[in-house]
DNA sequence: CACAAGATACGATTAAGTTCGTATCTTGTT
DNA sequence: AACAAGATACGAACTTAATCGTATCTTGTG
């Protein structure tokens, strides 16, 4: 039986490629080492061993049609977004969501930012 | 030249560690292994060696005046809290504080807990 | 002052994550 | 059909984290 991957959390590493994959789209390891090495240098065959092992974890589906297999995310930026903040709010805010919300609002928040958390409480009102 | 503790990020056992001293206090590893106990089951000696290897990162500081060492978090748990979550804005929401709040607030956050955010929301009008 | 209780120190083991070199496979083109 | 380009697969090396057994040290008490 394969395991749930809502359960897995990525590593570091997984979720450079995941924040690539959520931008570009369904990508061949070509496109993705492309899009990674603007910002950082790693090798090919790391990106691809590392697409590897997300999809033995069911972290990215791939395509194997052709020859250059195209991968892309097994879930959404929001899903996992959600799964790590639960996970952080669970470990380091004692299960308080309020308290993380008002750690991650400090002097350096812009005011549009402010202004679209206000927006958000306002649509809860209901 | 020792590094900076405040660029750290501490593992999940150091994790687990630091929510026990933050909670009691200054403890000696007899104290804070009972007190993970309650939850966990984690050997004498692995909460022994996981403090010696927090104090070495400076993660926590030590009182060495008695036989049996004494151990305190050597940053408050505010300071690492807001450590921990502007690490994973910039890794998982884009660096975008709102979009973080967003995907924290969901169906099961209190009223209680949104009537919170609300005030400090308010509280930053000024 | 010896000893036992209980403390720290140390080293080994295991697992996970990251990186990359090399081998092998596939396929379009000559 | 052979080759070269470029793809995947595989395995090894290295690092960090986590766990715990064993050795050693310290000290109050008889």
């Amino acid at each position: 039986m394969a395991r749930d991957n809502s359960a897995v959390k990525p590593t570091e590493a997984e979720l450079t490629l995941l924040n690539v994959l959520w931008q570009i789209g369904p990508a061949t390891v070509r496109q993705i080492h492309e899009a990674v090495s603007t910002s950082q240098r790693t090798g090919y065959t790391t990106v691809l061993k590392i697409l590897q092992i997300m999809h033995e974890k069911s972290l990215v589906i791939r395509d194997e049609s052709n020859r250059a297999h195209v991968y892309a995310a097994a879930n959404s930026e929001m899903h996992t977004q959600s799964s790590l903040i639960k996970d952080l709010i669970s470990k380091a805010f004692g299960g308080s969501t309020s308290k993380l919300v008002m750690r991650a609002i400090d002097e350096s928040t812009s005011a549009q930012e402010i202004d679209d958390i206000r927006q958000l409480l306002n649509s809860l009102e209901k």
